[in-house]
DNA sequence: CTGAAAGCGCTTACAG
DNA sequence: CTGAAAGCGCTTACAG
């Protein structure tokens, strides 16, 4: 065997005693290759260690067998800590990809940064899955471009009317409104909220309406006095729980945009005396995996990002193939732990879970409209 | 402006009114190209959204401006909970990546796959950095055929003699060694190790025998009855301290060999009733996000991500430019919390950190040997 | 400074 | 069932 660089189908071929055409053939398992021709082309091929350049191939089939994921942060977010929420999705989307048979590119940009173009256009990609917590009015305009290119995307967002593109997102209504329902059972009144409540973090909107909407149905009314901005950050979290207690109002609740909003809420709280759950309870949302282990315990609202994953990656695979796809709403189930005091609920194991209907949309496999 | 797909060179090169080569000069900046030819071809190309089609210019180049970060895990943790450690490198590493100008593919490998020949083989990437902690004798001789096949990799672990291709890691031992000694300089003499301490996980193994220095220092001998396997996981973790407890020797702390085996002993400590410092110290390893939220909050040795992820690409980068790289050992940090008991170190901040010496390797900027 | 031409390694009609 | 040939969209000597 001589010894050059890798070995392409043309050595194989001679090897073989065929045409470099019946070596594509016979590797791509095209079925009108002979047996006996198609084993031995295998053979000297593993011989050679052989593998076909996926360049050329992609070159000539003008698709590339991989997708890529574009995470977007807050510029204000410190650059080395991604939401730990972003990781679980990560986790299972790199997964889905892996069993589909794609490879996944991924990619930590900025808002700034002309991405629209980037991989799709250029053929890196066949498709481009969207995650993160910009201002949502800054880039939908981009995400207008994108459509309007004839790109395929999915994002993982909130699921808005009139919404350029496909998006999949938990149903922030009915979580927001499952955490405030949750501390009113167990008989708080004064509740407030953290976490951006405007266009520009629709996720955190929709929280805040859903929470809004619970006080609602207990006669209650939200307090403005009660709600402060946060991103989605320790520090936000713990700024916004100050200025609420800076306002005098009494407050015996907090609604949390984030478990990171919650976490920091709780240093706060802790280090004004305050003590969480008697004096002030508390719910975060995602249940990243530190809400386990703060104390108390965070109760939080939990989303599928197993199966969000999936969603996001098989609608993406559907879409490239030309079907038309619908946006999805996922069902968020509320974790139950100790940082809104005594639950109802028997306490059988150390969390409770309780799966919410989704709001206004089938969330079950597959659902579309 | 015709609707046909993506526009290529040659539309450019019509329309511009020169020649597809001299489309392809203006767009990387050759310096051989007029100013203001280079500029009615960049306009051009601005105007109808032309990007490189990269399956073509890499098929061209023999190369794909791409790394591949392969994960490996140990088969038996859970699919969906990627080590914490993991992420915080992932996210190093993505973005060194982004500022050096090329784009990352990641995959989370199973070790029975035939990864060896996956991206580099098929130009799918210049090369690959791998990370995990699957067991080191099998997948040493996968190791040994990326190096005889010419593969460019790094990889993060254990730096040992004789190895195959170029690592990167922490110095595990100096690790393992600060931790015993915080906990003997406690007044800890009943010390016990938490890990594998064997070849298949050179990096705990290196973790246990600074640990064994530390009290041999001290007058000490590590007894085999305080020393548990266990895998990184917060079940191993459990299991291994139950273990040891059954085994009713004595002990008044645990060294961890991760911090995620470091929280599975927390829970079994306090499912016994035992006390956490009081009753038995412990300190964990690489300091992940969860460390600081457990109570008592989880001394550990704080590996530095942000600095293994630019050294192995800017190594890996290298390599690829047919540079020989040595391996690099990191130094790394102790963290001081509350797991081990009061400190002698006035303890100022929430936590102390020290930064220790590395171990027979220079840890500098850069550092070969 | 620019153009014509070769060629990277494949896949896939088109013949036979 | 197999081969000869075209062509995917670039980059880069080679001329001029």
């Amino acid at each position: 065997m001589p010894i050059k660089g890798k070995p392409n189908s043309l050595d194989i071929a001679h090897l073989a005693g065929v045409s470099q055409a019946t070596v594509s053939r016979a590797l791509r398992g095209h079925p009108a290759v002979n047996r006996a021709t198609r084993e031995r082309v295998l053979a000297v091929a593993r011989q050679l260690n052989y593998t076909v350049d996926k360049n050329a191939s992609n070159l000539r089939t003008q698709q590339s067998g991989t997708l890529a994921l574009l995470l977007f942060e807050d510029p204000t977010v410190d650059d080395s800590n991604i939401n730990p929420f972003f990781h679980s999705m990560l986790g299972s989307i790199t997964r889905v990809c892996a069993q589909r048979g794609y490879d996944l590119l991924i990619s930590f940009q900025q808002l700034s940064r002309d991405w629209h173009a980037d991989y799709e256009d250029c053929h890196k990609a066949d498709g481009l899955i969207l995650l993160g917590y910009g201002d949502y009015r800054e880039y939908r305009s981009r995400l207008e471009a994108l459509v309007a290119q004839g790109t395929h995307f999915v994002r993982w967002g909130a699921v808005l009317e009139d919404q350029p593109g496909i998006s999949i997102g938990g149903d922030n209504h009915a979580g927001g409104a499952a955490a405030a329902r949750h501390l009113l059972a167990l008989g708080r009144r004064r509740i407030g909220f953290l976490g951006h409540a405007s266009q520009g973090a629709p996720e955190f909107l929709e929280r805040y309406q859903g929470y809004a909407a619970a006080l609602r149905e207990a006669g209650l009314v939200a307090d403005p006095l009660l709600q402060a901005d946060a991103i989605s950050t320790e520090q936000a979290g713990r700024e916004a729980a100050e200025l609420v207690l800076e306002r005098g109002a009494r407050v015996d609740a907090l609604v949390c945009a984030s478990d990171l909003i919650a976490i920091g809420a709780l240093r706060a709280l802790q280090a004004r005396g305050l003590r969480v759950p008697d004096d002030v309870a508390l719910t975060g949302y995602d249940d990243i995996p530190m809400a386990q282990f703060t104390t108390p315990a965070l109760t939080s609202v939990q989303q599928d990002t197993k199966r969000a994953g999936e969603l996001l990656v098989d609608t993406l695979l559907k879409m490239v193939q030309g079907e038309a796809m619908a946006p999805i709403k996922l069902a968020p189930q509320l974790v139950v732990r100790q940082s809104c005091g005594v639950s109802q609920a028997p306490a059988r194991s150390p969390a409770t879970v309780t799966t919410l209907p989704a709001h206004g949309r089938r969330p079950s496999r597959g659902a579309r409209h």
